[in-house]
DNA sequence: TCAATGATTAGC
DNA sequence: CTAATCATTGAT
């Protein structure tokens, strides 16, 4: 059986967090005693306290109190009014920190771009506000267990997305070549445009 | 109380 | 490139 990650794992900064989760599973579980959904991690990014990006960077409010609870913490918020997207707290607890999940293969027969997306992803794992504060450990809804190794995967490291602050930051990461990822940075030596 | 603003996405 | 759409936030 695969091995759960403990949440001791995630007491470390975000930007560490961040790419170790790059090949990890996710796992989500609707009900207690129903069958588990098990999607890999193929896009992260990191939000730390003294980012200006990071929604606890001000100050901790109702809305983004559980980046700010112990590592493993699930927050997830809502955008646009339409939208969740799901992070998980890093770091320690009262540190605003934590890594958003931005893309996921999903198991056999879904589409390769059914998750690539943070909002994407949500809607089909059905992540809403109701699992915000909860813990990432077995019995949980959602939780994370240690991927296969794969020797020959490659990370990019890039610059984060839809940020109006803190783009410079390269904390955004994914697996090269990988279908599901929502954005890939453009190719040194490819041109944009067809010819 | 009020206006501004998104850690997005789908569709021109 | 732009609209959609609404809870949260920081300023009156």
């Amino acid at each position: 059986m695969a091995a759960v990650l403990p949440l001791a794992w995630f007491a470390r900064p975000a930007e560490v967090v961040a790419p170790a989760l790059l090949g990890q599973v996710l796992v989500r579980q609707f009900a207690e005693g129903q069958p588990v959904l098990r999607s890999l991690i193929v896009e992260t990014e990191a939000y730390t306290p003294e980012d200006p990006a990071c929604h606890g960077y001000r100050r901790k409010t109702a809305r983004n109190a559980a980046m700010f609870g112990p590592p493993g913490t699930v927050y997830v918020y809502q955008i646009y009014g339409r939208y969740h997207c799901l992070n998980l707290a890093t770091d320690r607890e009262g540190a605003a920190s934590a890594v958003l999940i931005r893309a996921l293969a999903l198991p056999g027969g879904a589409g390769d771009r059914d998750a690539a997306g943070p909002g994407k992803l949500c809607q089909v794992l059905q992540i809403d506000r109701s699992l915000n504060g909860s813990i990432a450990c077995v019995g949980q809804p959602l939780w994370v267990e240690a991927g296969s190794h794969d020797p020959g995967a490659t990370i990019v490291q890039t610059t984060r997305i839809g940020l109006s602050q803190g783009r410079d930051l390269p904390w955004r990461w994914y697996l090269a070549g990988h279908p599901a990822v929502s954005r890939p940075a453009p190719v040194a030596g490819q041109t944009q445009k067809a010819r």
